[in-house]
DNA sequence: CTTCACTTACGTAAAACACGTAATTCAAAT
DNA sequence: ATTTGAATTACGTGTTTTACGTAAGTGAAG
């Protein structure tokens, strides 16, 4: 018997998951929950071997959570389901611990398939993803991931707070005056800024800062 | 009996939402689909009273869908799942033609209810949106929606073409060459494109084509 | 105590932006 | 048939931002 809990902010998908999976024998509904705050609390009164987890966006916020309980319970082996197939999504998951990963086009059968290649003690991941694929990323990726994950934490609260400003569509001039500094020194974090995450325009800025989190779109 | 629709492009809501379903009496799940091209196939050969429709973008493409289905088939109504609750979602979906619109909140028994709302004739919206609010809003936007759904189409071609390239870190010198037209001329047509949107700054201009999905972020 | 990143700031030249003006074209409305 | 209006093209002028270099003071880490 595998204890399974289920993690979905959608409550018609979790709905529908616990439907699918509580008829299945050899498997046991441990909890449902659409709420990330909730998760917590019935992970840790809720001894599980693999949390289903619907995942919606590559937000910094989604991969902490996983990154979390991956630390927590290690023994529960996380299934990211994601409506986003995208490559940078499925490295994402992986790298905060996930241990597999149902892209959008799997259905029941892959799902049930995942379920008991993970309790095997194996990962599992989107057919359309090859593993050789993704076994050459990961491999390159273990360490030099800072380009992506922690590009964020190289730039210090200070540049953060510019890019910030300035995502709000305030000019140099208004971020100056509201930091009582020169716009000179504005312009000048700026650049180091864009030097330090190597961006060619300051349209990039704008995309890293929403990729970050950092800028509200 | 009431014959329905489900098209989800998540293959396991999809699977999740049939089951759930196919359940239960008086219902009959007439096709289930997880792609927009074979939606419309599936539509024109079978006749149903109710499309279930999962939303996970509030795009052009996806309102376009809703339109199209509402325009061809005004017999079956169109109950949109959605991930995202914002209040844009929802009015632009109902703008689009859809009858029912459930938020990530809803489960099962407001699936249900919906859809018996729906066969007798009734809009139905979640809970969390008070029809007051909506209908405060429905007449304001009846016409006027101009501000947001037509924004892109008040753009011409040739202005998002600019936009694009702008928005793939090309310079206006690069735009200009490529378009075989005066940097001058690239930038006239930002400023025109800054006006007609009314927005003050260039991030707020990433942001719209970011918004609008004319620019990949 | 040295090193290194952070914050601050300026100089200069080039690019982009703001705002106005304007000719041509072409479709839609009258 | 004529007018109206938007789209595309382009320039002028002044301001702002960017690119790139330089540099001083601060503070933490080694």
């Amino acid at each position: 018997m595998i204890n399974i809990g289920i993690f979905d902010e959608h409550r018609l998908s979790l709905d529908g998951a616990s439907k699918l999976l509580s008829d299945v024998e050899e498997l046991k509904v441990a909890f449902i929950c659409d709420e990330k705050v909730q998760l917590k609390a019935k992970m840790k009164s809720n001894p599980i071997h693999l949390l289903l987890l619907s995942m919606y966006d590559c937000s910094i916020k989604s991969l902490n959570l996983i990154v979390q309980l991956a630390v927590n319970y290690p023994k529960t082996k996380i299934l990211i389901i994601s409506i986003i197939n995208s490559e940078e999504m499925i490295l994402k998951t992986i790298k905060a611990g996930a241990k597999g990963f149902l892209g959008k086009e799997s259905d029941f059968n892959d799902l049930i398939e995942a379920i008991f290649t993970l309790r095997n003690g194996h990962d599992y991941y989107s057919k359309s993803i090859t593993h050789l694929l993704l076994n050459r990323y990961i491999k390159n990726l273990k360490e030099d991931d800072v380009t992506q994950k922690s590009e964020l934490s190289t730039l210090s609260s200070r540049q953060v707070e510019i890019v910030k400003f300035w995502g709000n569509s305030f000019t140099n001039q208004e971020i100056a005056d509201k930091l009582f500094i020169s716009v000179r020194t504005v312009e000048s974090h700026k650049n180091h800024i864009m030097q330090k995450l190597n961006l060619k325009s300051t349209v990039d800025l704008v995309k890293f800062g929403i990729k970050n989190n950092i800028i509200e779109i």
